[in-house]
DNA sequence: GAATCATAAATTGTATACAGTAACATATTC
DNA sequence: GAATATGTTACTGTATACAATTTATGATTC
């Protein structure tokens, strides 16, 4: 996604970040003009990035009392987390029938490549960034363009979730999600992909899924906890 | 969808139906300044709608070059169809773990309501709109707002071409979309919806939107003719 | 005549000003 | 003291101006 930035293109990308990190808080008005001097810009090029997030999701718009950060509700998380599983399903199913076997094998190699590094890797952030980059190779090889810019923008909405899980299970166990759970669900996905069997390789994928689900759910609760904690 | 417009909200609303049926020509820049005299405002509120248009897919943006109209493929098009199945599908899925009895009777109810209109109705614009009504009441059964969401985008997205293959149909058959094709098959979903049979609901969904693609992709080739014909 | 460069025109990118409106605080009435 | 009215503040919505950049035009050279 590394492409010629332009200042629109930079503050949208910082103001994603900051809404899928929930900086501003909850259905809370965000001010145009803080943002400004924030970001050492004038209100207008923060507006158009404002109004592509609406469009995005992240955000809603009402007229004459200005834009505002979505809340979160498990809700919302787990309408999010099925439409992945949609996504991705259907990413898998036209993997199956258009995917050459290099570049299903090309993914394997990556993941034997990135595999070791998982046990390694204590930052969250980049772990969570290691398993969306896999999902979205995987989702890249259906060769649906569609599917995969709709897969990056659940991405970007449920990471903050998912990152509060991480660091939560980081809290309890040492180093347990990189492995049996995780990564070997990967590798079946994977291994059906390359045996061509449909059923297979959506019921790994639609498992793998809900159960992060249903982790996702229980870390909204954690998440709105932390969130309203003042820093102090 | 109705709700309070403001501006930049009509703006958005006009823009969209212009980029929708290709006003614009595809991979042409478009102008500010000319939209700001014909849509009656500055360049300010135009450029906010265009940027929520880039992030719902249906322009693109080039840093210092402005926006321009994306190119309709038949590639794309198979692109959101195969979106479009994965979305319905999985509402189909969740309509029928969580949907009441009583909510699939309404959807029945409605479609017994509207059905007799469909051989009454010529305009193939009024024609698309109660088909893609009957889409997004099926997608809201499954209670997911982000399924329901996409959907729209979605149809948005694939109107045009729908379009443009109604009005061929039209020409070759007198009144042949509204019956067996279409509406058996949406009464057929409704069924598989009432006794809870996923696969077969499933099933039906996803042929339903398959053998309409197939039109689709011939109707891109048909598009394009009629995109670059001189109006004279 | 094709290619290259210089100049002019058009267009985008952003700051800013100001009007309109909503939110807030204060005063007034019962 | 609660509720309503009123004035003030703060913020949004949009037009406009201007700088920066790109595109178009024309001149010049080979």
């Amino acid at each position: 996604m590394a492409k010629a930035q332009s200042n629109v293109d930079r503050i949208h990308d910082r103001l994603r970040h900051m809404a899928a990190d929930f900086e501003f808080k909850p259905d809370e008005r965000i001010n145009e003009s803080t943002l400004a001097t924030q970001l050492d810009a004038s209100r207008t090029p923060i507006r158009e990035a404002l109004n592509r997030l609406v469009a995005e999701g992240y955000l809603t718009f009402q007229s004459g009392r200005g834009f505002f950060c979505r809340s979160l509700s498990p809700k919302r998380i787990l309408d999010l987390y099925e439409a992945r599983a949609a996504i991705e399903c259907e990413a898998v199913r036209r993997s199956i029938e258009r995917a050459s076997d290099a570049d299903i094998m090309a993914v394997v190699e990556h993941l034997d490549e990135t595999e070791p590094a998982y046990d390694k890797i204590d930052d969250p952030v980049e772990l969570l960034a290691m398993d969306e980059d896999f999902h979205v190779r995987l989702a890249k090889l259906s060769g649906n363009d569609e599917l995969v810019r709709m897969l990056e923008n659940l991405n970007g909405r449920i990471r903050y979730v998912r990152l509060i899980n991480l660091k939560n299970l980081r809290s309890d166990r040492p180093v347990t999600i990189g492995e049996d759970a995780n990564l070997s669900v990967h590798r079946t996905i994977l291994s059906a992909l390359s045996d061509r069997d449909v059923s297979r390789a959506i019921r790994a994928t639609r498992n793998h899924i809900e159960r992060r689900r249903e982790e996702a759910t229980e870390a909204v609760r954690i998440a709105y906890s932390q969130l309203y904690v003042p820093a102090d």
